[in-house]
DNA sequence: GGACGTAATGTAAGCGCATACATGCTGGCC
DNA sequence: GGCCAGCATGTATGCGCTTACATTACGTCC
C-alpha cells in the first residue's frame, strides 16, 4: 500500500513485474483465477495489495467491452418512494458487481433525456427508469444501442415497455370505489403537479373512471394541484371547505404528505374526521399509522419493486429470454381517516 | 440516430469519415470547439447527431486521464438527511459535468472501505464521505492516490480531515443546556445505534458533557439505544416511564423519528407534554412542525452541506489552494414539546 | 519412447479516444 | 515579392487493460 502522492497509481504491468509474470497473468489472476496456478495467483494478490493496485476500470472497459455499469433514472432522490427503490435496486446490482449510476431529472423530461445520454456515453449496460412518459428519443437512444431497460414504479396494461410496478389508475379506482361504497358522492382531490407525470395522470384518471361508473364527476373547484407538501395539503383543504356549493365529504389526496396536511388542517378547523369528512392518502409513510385519526392510505412495496427491476435487468443481461413483466398491486390500508358519510 | 440493434455503437472514426475530417478534429469539435472552424464544427455535430454518436467515456478517460467522476459515500439513501445531501451535491457536481457515484455502506465500515475501493478503480477524482469514523485504509487509499476528499455532515474541531458539516457534540450540548436552563435535572436519552457511528457518539458525549457541567449524569436505565423508528421511540418511552426510580422530566431523542414516536406514546399514555414531560428531536423533519404539540428539535441545512461539500471538492479539483473547512451550526427550533419542569 | 493433448503462461494487438507534434495554408508586413 | 506568424487540420502514439493466439512444458498412452 506504499505509493508516493506524486507518482501515478500503479498499473498492471507494475504488478506483473513485481510478481515476475506477464500482465496477461495478472489479468487472469483477477478475472479468471482458476486459470492461474494457486501459488502464482497468491503471489500476484500479495504484490497487488502491497502496491495498492486497483485495476483501472476505463482500461478494462475498453479492452473487454464490458463496463459493469447500469443506470437508474428517477425524478429526485428527495422522495422516500424513489430513494427506497433506488436503494434496493442498487443493493441488488451491486451484489452482482454492477455499479449503478443514478440520474435525477427533477421531473424535467429534457433533463431526463440528457441524463440518459450521459449514462450511455459512460457505457451503461442496463437502465431502469421511473415513469414511461419520456421523450421518445430517450427510448430510441437506448434501443439503438440494444441496452435492456425497464420502466419502474408505474405499470399500465397497455404499456409498450417492460415494466415493474403497479397500475396507478387501477389503484386509485380501487380507492375511489372504496369511498363510493362508503356512500360518498361528493369528492375533492388534492394532488401533485401532473405535468409530464404519467403516475399522477393515471391516478387522476383512475379516480374519474370510478366516479364516472356511478355517473359522478369532479367539480373543477374541488381539484387542487400543487406541490406535494404538508402546507399545500392544508391550504387546499381550507379552500375546499370554504368554497361555496356542496361540500365534499371525501378528499382523495395524491399522496400521504398532502393527506396529512389536509388532515391537520381539518382537525385545526374543528372538523370531525371521519365523521363529516373522509381523507385518504397514498404511499403509507411510516407516520401514516400515527396521525389522528390514523390515515387510510395505500401501500406499495417499493423495496420489492427496486429488487424486481434489478432482477429483471440482471436476467436480461445474462440471457436473451424475455422475462414477463411484473405487476405489483397497491394495497388498501383502511385506518381511521375514512368512514361512511354522515348523512 | 439510425443504427441497427446488432451493430456496435458508432465511434469517433465513423463520425470523422462521414464528416470528411480526422478523428482529431471530431475530438476537438467537442472538447475545444473554438479550435474548429464553425462550419466544420456544425457539420461534425450534425453528423454525430445523425449517427447517434456519443463519445465513449472509457476511451476518453484512458486517453485524457480524466474521468470526470466523483464519489459520495453515505450510510444509506433511505434517510432524508443523506438523500438531501446527496441530491444537492449531485446537482452541483453534475452542473460541472461531473458524474457522481453513490456508495452506500449500510453503516458497515468494511463495506464502506470496499465501496471506496470500487470507486477508486472506477477513477473517481474526488470523494465526499459521511462520517469520519472509517477504517484507516479508507483514507490511506484515497490519500495514496492524491484524491481530494471531504468529510460531510459531521465536523469536529479536532478532526484530522477537511470537513463540511456541524459539530454534533456542540449541537447536543446546546440542546441539553436549553433543557437544563428550563430547570430539568432528570434526563433520558433515546438514540440510534452508536456502533461505528461518530455522529451518534458525539451527540451522546455532547449530552453528557452538558449534564456533567451541572454535576449531573445519565442513569443507565434511562438510556435507550435501538433502531431509529417510531416504534422504538414509543417502546422506549413506555419503558422509561414505567421504570422504577426517579422519572425523567426531559427526554432527548437522537432524531425526530424517535422523538415523534416518544411523543405519540406519551400522549397515548395520557401524559402532559410539555407539562410533565419535555421531548426533543433532531433533524426538523417537515412533520415536526405539525405534531401535537409541535416538536422542539434542531435543524441542519443538509442541502447547504451537500452544496458546500461539492463546492469544496470543485475548488480542490481546480486548484491546489487549501480551502478552509466549513462549519455549519445546528439551529435550535423551540416548539411546544418542551417547557419548564412542572415542579 | 515418441506423438499428442492439456495446462500454464507469454506475446502482442487493439479497444476508442485525446493530444503532441507535424503539416499546409493564408495573409500581413517590410 | 518573399518571409514568417498563426491558424486549421491531420498524423500517429499511447492511455491500461483483456484476450486470441502462440509457446512451452509436462504427462499420458499405445
Amino acid at each position: 500500500m506504499r505509493e508516493s502522492k506524486t507518482s501515478r497509481p500503479p498499473r498492471a504491468i507494475d504488478v506483473a513485474a513485481a510478481a515476475g509474470v506477464s500482465t496477461a497473468t495478472v489479468s487472469r489472476a483477477f478475472n479468471a483465477p482458476e486459470k492461474v496456478l494457486p501459488e502464482v495467483r497468491d503471489k500476484i494478490f500479495a504484490v497487488a495489495a502491497e502496491l495498492g493496485w486497483l485495476p483501472n476500470a476505463a482500461g478494462a472497459a475498453l479492452a473487454s467491452r464490458r463496463t459493469w455499469l447500469a443506470g437508474v433514472l428517477i425524478p429526485t432522490l428527495d422522495h422516500d418512494v424513489f430513494a427506497a427503490q433506488v436503494n434496493a435496486l442498487q443493493a441488488r446490482l451491486s451484489a452482482s458487481g454492477i455499479t449503478v449510476l443514478i440520474g435525477c431529472s427533477n421531473y424535467d423530461l429534457d433533463e431526463a433525456a440528457e441524463q440518459v445520454k450521459v449514462m450511455l456515453a459512460r457505457g451503461i449496460e442496463a437502465l431502469a427508469v421511473v415513469g414511461e412518459l419520456q421523450r421518445p428519443e430517450l427510448f430510441e437512444m437506448i434501443s439503438a444501442r440494444g441496452v435492456p431497460y425497464v420502466v419502474m414504479y408505474s405499470h399500465s396494461p397497455q404499456s409498450a415497455h417492460p415494466c415493474v410496478g403497479f397500475d396507478n389508475q387501477a389503484a386509485f379506482s380501487k380507492l375511489t370505489r372504496y369511498l363510493l361504497d362508503l356512500g360518498h358522492r361528493n369528492f375533492a382531490v388534492i394532488h401533485q403537479p401532473s405535468l409530464d407525470n404519467d403516475r399522477v395522470l393515471a391516478r387522476l384518471s383512475g379516480i374519474r373512471a370510478a366516479l364516472a361508473s356511478e355517473g359522478l364527476a369532479l367539480r373543477p373547484q374541488h381539484v387542487f394541484e400543487g406541490p406535494a407538501t404538508f402546507e399545500f395539503g392544508r391550504e387546499s383543504l381550507r379552500k375546499c371547505i370554504d368554497s361555496a356549493g356542496p361540500r365534499p365529504t371525501a378528499i382523495i389526496c395524491g399522496n400521504d404528505t398532502l393527506a396529512i396536511g389536509a388532515l391537520i388542517e381539518a382537525r385545526a378547523m374543528g372538523m370531525d374526521v371521519p365523521g363529516s369528512l373522509s381523507i385518504t392518502g397514498f404511499d403509507d409513510l411510516p407516520i401514516a399509522e400515527f396521525t389522528s385519526p390514523p390515515l387510510t392510505t395505500m401501500r406499495v412495496d417499493n423495496v420489492a419493486i427496486g429488487k424486481a427491476a434489478a432482477d429483471y435487468l440482471l436476467t436480461r443481461l445474462s440471457q436473451q429470454a424475455i422475462v414477463p413483466r411484473e405487476a405489483f398491486e397497491a394495497e388498501l390500508i383502511v385506518r381511521g381517516s375514512t368512514g361512511p358519510t354522515g348523512e
